[in-house]
DNA sequence: GGTTAAGCGAGACGGTACGTCGAGTCTTGAC
DNA sequence: GTCAAGACTCGACGTACCGTCTCGCTTAACC
C-alpha cells in the first residue's frame, strides 16, 4: 500500500467536507463521486486512490464528524439511564434527516461486506458497547440477573428499533422507547420462563 | 393506468422468471433492467410499462413464488411453538442464498418508501401476524400478561434477528434463537420492572 | 451491422456539422468526441455507435461538405490546364487553415490503416484521377509520350507538394507550382534518358 | 536552461532505450510518457526536464541510433548512382518495421512545427543533401541541364515515394524506383517543355 | 572533505477525455 | 394497442495520462 505520509491532508478534508455537505443537500443516492470531486476541487482519481466506494467516503465523513464516545451516565438507576439513551436513539431514527443518511449507508453495507464491517465497528459498536457496559455495571450492582446474556439484551433494545425503522411497521416515539426499555429490562431482571436454554457464549469475553 | 386485460401473460411470466434467475445469479445490485429484458426476450418498455422500478419487479417475482401463509401450529405450548418458528426464521437468515434475496429487497426498501410499504404488507406482515395471532391466543390462555404489548413483543422476537443479520454482530444459530425466545417470553410473561409506562396503542386495534 | 434505416438523420447531420465547426474553430487535435457530442446536442454513444474514431467522423464531415468532383477543364493545352490545377492545389496546401485540417487527418491515417484507405479513396483519389484523366486525354492527343507511366506522372506532380508541405522544406508558391508542372511534363514528354526500364504496370488498367 | 553537466547519463540512456523499445513494441501512438518513465525506471519529471514532448524523446532516440551520413558514391554515372540510393530508400519505406518508425515520427512532425524542423534538419536534410550534392556534381560534369532546379529535382525523387507510402496508392518496388529515377533525370536533363517559368530561388544559395 | 544545491526516483495531485454502461424515453413495424 | 427491437439523450462510471508538484535521497561542485 502507498505510504500514507504522502497523502495530502488538505484534499482529504475537502473531500470529507464535500461528502458531508452533499449528503445533507442532495441525499445519498443522488450524490455522485463526480460531484464530490467537483465540490472538493479535487480530481476524481484522488478519491478513487484512497477510498473503495462512495460508501467508504461517507463512512469516513460520518465517523470523522462524530464526537468520541464517552461512557453513558451511571446514576445507579439502570432503568432511567437506559431510558435516556434509548429515547435519544429512537429520536435519532425518527428524524428524517439523520435517518436518511443512516438508511443510505445501510443500503451500501448490504451490498459490501467489507464496508459493513467498518460501519459496524467504527460507527455502531461504540454505541452498543456503551449500553453493554452500563448493563454490566448494573449486573455487578445486582440489578439484573447474573446469567443474563448481556449482548442479547443489548440487541433486545436496538433490534426492535432497527426493525421498526427499516420496515416502517410503527411510529418511533418516546412512549415506544419507554415500553421497549421496560420490556428489555424485564427480560433481563426477572427469572426466565420456559425450559432452560443453553448458555450463550459472551461475545465480549476475553 | 393501462387496461390490464390487454396484458401479455407470457411476457409477464418471462420477466418474473428472468428477474428471479438474475437475482440469484448476479445478485440484486448488479442486476439491471436491461438484463432482465434481454433475458426475458422482451422490450425494455414492456417492463417500464408495468413496473415502477427494479425493486417492484423483484418484489412481484418473490411474492409470486411464495406459498400462501398458513396459521402457525398451536400446540398449547407457546414456548415450543415460538421456538419452532423463530428457529426457522433464524435458519432462513443464516442461509446465504435466501439471505441474499432478502438483502436485495431490503436495499430497495430503504430507498423507496412506496415499495417498502408493499414489501412490508405483502411479504412480512403475514409472517409477523402469524406470530402475533399465536401470542394473542396465548394471552387468552393466560400464558402471558394481559397488558403485554403484543406488537412490541413480536418485534422483540424479529428485531434482534434483523439486527444481528444486518450488522453481522454475531452468529445466527439455534441456541441463539432459543435464548431469544426465552427472553421475549420472559418480557411478556413476568411482571414488568421499573416505573409504569404509558400503555402503547395497539397497532391492530380497529 | 445495424439496419441503417433506423438511423436518426437529424443526429447525423448535427454531428457532422458540429465536427466541421469545431474543426475550424479549435483545430483537429484539440477537438474531442465529447465536444462534438455536446455541440451537436447528442449523446456520446450516438457517435460511438456509428463511427470508429474521431478521424472517421471528420472524414465523413469533410467528404459530406465536398462538391462532387467534376472533370478538369480541357482547353487542349495540357500545360496550361495542369498549371491551373497544380497552382490551386499548392495554394490549398499553403493556406494555414485548410492545411491544418489535412495535416490532422493525415496524422490519423498514419495510425489507422482502415481510415487511411477511406481517406485515400473518398477524398484524394477523385482529385488524382481528374489529373490522370486529363493526362490520358493529352496522351491521346499526342502531347505526351506514348509509354509515359501516367500514374507516376501524377505522383510526380503531387508527391513533391506533399513532401514540401509535410517536411516544410520550402515555400509553397505559384512559381514553385509552375516549375513543378514544367518538370513533370518534361519528364512525360521528352524521350527518357538513361537505360531502358521495365514498363510499370498501369494501376488503372482494366 | 539547466546546466547540462549535472545530467545523469545513465538515465538519459535508459530513457532513449525504453523509448525505442516501446516504439517498436506498442507503436508510437499507444506509447506514453508514463510508460517510458516506468520502463526506464525513471521519474516522469526527469523526462519532462530534458524533453519538450514525446516526439522530442523519440527523435533523440532515433537520431542517437543512426550512423553519420557519408557522401554518396560518385561513379561518374549519375543514373546508376541515383538508382542505387533511390532503390535503397524505396526498400526502406517498404519495410514494415522501419516504416513504422518513420510513420511515428511523421505523426509528431505534423502536430509540432518545432519538432518538424528538428526532424527535417537532423534526420532528413542530410539524406536529401547527399542526393543534391551528387546532382550538383553531375551538373558540373554537364550531365544535367545548367538551369535545372536541383532542390526540386531532389523533391521529384523523394516526394513521390513519400506520397505513395503515405497514401498507399501503389507498391514500393525496385522497378518503381527505377522508373522514378528515369523520370526525374529526364526532367533534369532534357530541355523543358512548355512556356518558360521564373527561375526558382535556390534554397541552398548562400 | 564537507556543504549544499541540483538532479533524481517516486508518485500524489488537479484535470481532461476516454470509451462503456445503464437509465428511462421514443420510434418503427409486426401482429 | 401491445409487443420486440433497439436508437436516442443523458449522466455517471472507473481508467488512463497529462503535466505539475512535492517528498527524501543521492551525488557531484565548489568551497
Amino acid at each position: 500500500m502507498t505510504a500514507p505520509h504522502r497523502r495530502n491532508e488538505r484534499s482529504r478534508r475537502a473531500i470529507l467536507d464535500a461528502a458531508l455537505a452533499l449528503l445533507t443537500e442532495t441525499g445519498y443516492s443522488r450524490m455522485t463521486i463526480e460531484a464530490i470531486a467537483a465540490r472538493a476541487g479535487v480530481g476524481k482519481q484522488t478519491i478513487y486512490r484512497w477510498w473503495r466506494s462512495k460508501g467508504a467516503v461517507v463512512l469516513d465523513a460520518l465517523v470523522d464528524g462524530l464526537p468520541a464516545a464517552a461512557a453513558l451516565p451511571d446514576t445507579g438507576d439502570i432503568h432511567a439511564d437506559l431510558r435516556a439513551v434509548i429515547r435519544a436513539t429512537v429520536a435519532e431514527f425518527a428524524d428524517p434527516h439523520l435517518s436518511a443518511t443512516t438508511r443510505a449507508l445501510t443500503i451500501e453495507t448490504l451490498a459490501d461486506a467489507e464496508l459493513a464491517a467498518q460501519v459496524r465497528d467504527r460507527l455502531l459498536r461504540p454505541q452498543l458497547d456503551q449500553v453493554r457496559d452500563r448493563l454490566e455495571s448494573a449486573r455487578r450492582a445486582g440489578q439484573i440477573r447474573d446469567d443474563a446474556p448481556l449482548d442479547q439484551v443489548v440487541e433486545l433494545l436496538f433490534g426492535p428499533i432497527y426493525h421498526r425503522w427499516l420496515l416502517r411497521t410503527g411510529p418511533l416515539t418516546e412512549p415506544y422507547a419507554d415500553t421497549l426499555v421496560t420490556l428489555a429490562l424485564t427480560a433481563a431482571c426477572q427469572p426466565t420462563v420456559g425450559p432452560a436454554t443453553e448458555r450463550q457464549p459472551d461475545l465480549h469475553a476475553e
